[in-house]
RNA sequence: CGGGGUGUAGCUUAGCCUGGUAGAGCGCCUGGUUUGGGACCAGGAGGUCGCAGGUUCGAAUCCUGUCGCCCCGACCA
């Protein structure tokens, strides 16, 4: 059975081409980049207004009304209710909320335009980037009971985010359609059993449209919380790195990945002597201390390294062969965190980047730091050389254990392909990903801030444990066709395609033609199927193009050579082979056929 | 916000270096011939060359500023 729940906005008969609009383009945008990007604008699917800015047109929205009730569907089989919270945020929310100092960032303002009658003053209103600071509010107002509880409340609407940058076409944008889901729970148990419901549900979205999504180990970033999981649809096009091993199922975004490089049963090397300081002049690098005369090797230096959080500096400490990965960092809990400036290492330090170090006593300013943060990969070094804290000097035999001030390890460097998967111990591979999903178990992180609490069945007061959860309906649509096209255009499947059949009427001219088109489009609708009927005044080579362009799963083809033979042409977008198919056939086959697509769908 | 690029008709663009008439293809309009994989012929409409200053007898072209857009980096669904 076909879901036809969005028919109330569509109307439930065949849709001609000429009173419709497809504005189809022979040419790339000449600022489209990547396949999808220009398909998304050749198809007539969208325009762009501004940067990041686009306009659903026709046949684009069609697809957008599709992904949002297959996804309304399963949230809702999920638990999920629906609701609409407002675009427009007083500002004191946010304020209020946990992470006004990172979200502000990216939020746009909504104050009065230009000379507006207010004139210029302190923001007051902002655009949503997202809603936990409407929602919680909301909850905490209405919610006082575990009688009431879980609740999982969603809304599939638009969202604002002024991105630094956006980027091709719908895959970054200013202004994007997201379902966003916010689960409240009594207990961490119950989050999770919501948060597990919500992955099942994203998983059935996924398959149920058509695109190959893979759920990820992902970071929590600025939306904070104790673990998330991303959904990525493979594409070199995409902006995240998945590590990931096929046979153990392991697979995080870069961000988030760890390595069994580190044993776990490792021990720690005793110190192999005093420490020593030597002189380096000139020597500011990792390399320039590997190289003749100091030869030492990258992965017996520490790397030190500088940040600011919240205000105060701390140190990371990793093996020099190693990078850091940023994001790792917000696992130290500071609200906001960046690199210390020059001018801010010297006075702490006692040197300049290039002879940094940990070695205890050696920090100039130890009180003034926030912390000594280590990689874990450093008890490999054992024994090494770092910088003497005196610009143009190294120590070396600095032992781990002994020697270093640390007051936590951690994770924190960037895995490399080809270290040691940490279940099995098989290489691990990387590969580009479009992030189109993202779920979080938060936790009490904003139930804290805002006071969302319930009264439980022994008369207690407690927190709320929440989870949010996002799916960008726009950029999927983008994702489906990066990951579903070929030279001559887009290949929809089914679920998603705007239409599920076009009719080719090759002579519309003829009354007979259009005629048989009717009957066709009557029978394919009658299985179950949303019909696009080609009856402009065109050349067959112009018909075919923009039928393999723009996609639509199913093609019949009815042409005057076929009408007089009694049959009609039947061809699938993504097979090379036409079936001819008598007319006397013609509802039998097409039942079958609209049965086969929908069923493509359910793989 | 840093780095790189770019802005000429609805779209794709040539011209810019070396200043002097803005040109093509697609699309659009009219007429005709066509009609199974983006037809052809004839005619036609459509451009403040992003914007503002400057240099010059003269600026799409050179200079300055500014805005938009695209790509690379940090960020995200």
């Amino acid at each position: 059975m076909l879901r036809r729940g969005w028919a109330d906005s569509l109307p439930d008969f065949m849709k001609l081409w000429t009173q419709f609009f497809i504005p189809t383009l022979k040419e790339s945008p000449a600022d489209a980049e990547i396949a999808s990007h220009k398909l998304l604008v050749r198809a007539g699917l969208v325009r762009k207004l501004g940067g990041g800015l686009y306009t659903y047109i026709p046949l684009g929205l069609r697809v957008i009304h599709k992904l949002t009730q297959i996804c309304r569907e399963e949230i809702d089989a999920a638990g999920g209710i629906e609701l609409w919270m407002p675009h427009v945020h007083p500002v004191e929310l946010w304020q209020q909320g946990p992470r006004w100092a990172a979200a502000r960032e990216i939020m746009f303002r909504a104050d009065s335009a230009g000379d507006g009658k207010r004139g210029p003053k302190d923001p007051e209103w902002v655009l949503g980037p997202t809603h936990e600071e409407v929602i919680t509010p909301l909850v905490k107002a209405e919610i006082t009971s575990y009688r009431d509880l879980p609740k999982n409340f969603y809304q599939i609407a638009t969202k604002f985010r002024n991105e630094i940058r956006p980027r091709y076409g719908l895959m970054r944008a200013r202004e994007f359609i997201m379902m966003d889901a916010y689960s409240f729970d009594a207990n961490d148990d119950g989050a999770i059993k919501s948060y597990l419901a919500m992955k099942a549900a994203y998983e059935s979205f996924f398959r149920r449209i058509g695109a190959h999504a893979i759920a990820v180990e992902a970071d929590t970033g600025v939306m904070g919380g104790s673990f998330s999981h991303e959904f990525m649809v493979p594409a070199e096009v995409g902006d995240d790195d998945v590590i990931y091993n096929e046979e153990s199922g392991y697979a995080a975004n870069r961000e988030k990945a760890t390595s069994g490089l580190v044993p776990a049963d490792l021990k720690d090397a005793p110190p192999a002597g005093a420490v020593e300081e030597f002189p380096t002049p000139g020597v500011v690098t990792i390399a320039a201390l590997e190289a003749a005369p100091y030869s030492v090797p990258a992965d017996q230096q520490f790397k030190t390294l500088v940040y600011v959080g919240d205000g105060k500096p701390f140190i990371v400490i990793l093996r020099g062969c190693d990078e850091l990965e940023e994001a790792k960092l917000g696992a130290l809990g500071f609200s906001l965190f960046r690199s210390a400036t020059l001018e801010e290492i010297e006075p702490v330090l006692g040197a300049k980047p290039g002879s940094l170090g940990a070695v205890k006593g050696t920090i100039k300013n130890a009180a003034a730091l926030g912390g000594v943060f280590a990689d874990e990969a450093i008890r490999l070094i054992g024994n090494g050389t770092t910088g003497a804290n005196r610009d143009g000097f190294h120590a070396r035999n600095v032992n781990v254990v002994r020697d270093l001030a640390i007051t936590k390890f951690g994770d924190f460097r960037r895995v490399r392909p080809g270290e040691p998967d940490i279940k099995s111990g098989k290489p691990l591979q990387v590969r580009r990903g479009i992030e189109v999903g993202h779920i979080f178990k938060l936790g009490t992180k904003y139930s804290e801030k805002f006071g969302a609490t319930y009264t439980d069945d022994q008369k207690q007061t407690n927190l709320m444990v929440m989870g949010c959860y996002g799916i960008g309906i726009s950029r999927t649509m983008q994702a489906v066709i990066e990951q579903s096209h070929d030279t001559d255009g887009i290949v929809w499947p089914w679920n998603c395609a705007p239409f599920h059949v076009l009719i080719c009427v090759l002579d519309p001219q003829l009354p007979e033609a259009m005629d048989l088109a009717r009957k066709l489009a009557a029978a394919a609708e009658k299985a179950g199927a949303d019909v696009l009927v080609d009856d402009r005044a065109e050349r067959p080579g112009v018909k075919f193009k923009d039928a393999d362009l723009i996609g639509i799963p199913l093609r019949l083809t009815i042409g005057g050579k076929g009408l007089k033979e009694g049959i009609f042409e039947l061809k699938w977008r993504n097979q090379k082979d036409v079936a001819k198919v008598p007319l006397a056939e013609a509802e039998a086959r097409l039942a079958t056929e609209v049965a086969r697509g929908a069923a493509t769908a359910l793989r």
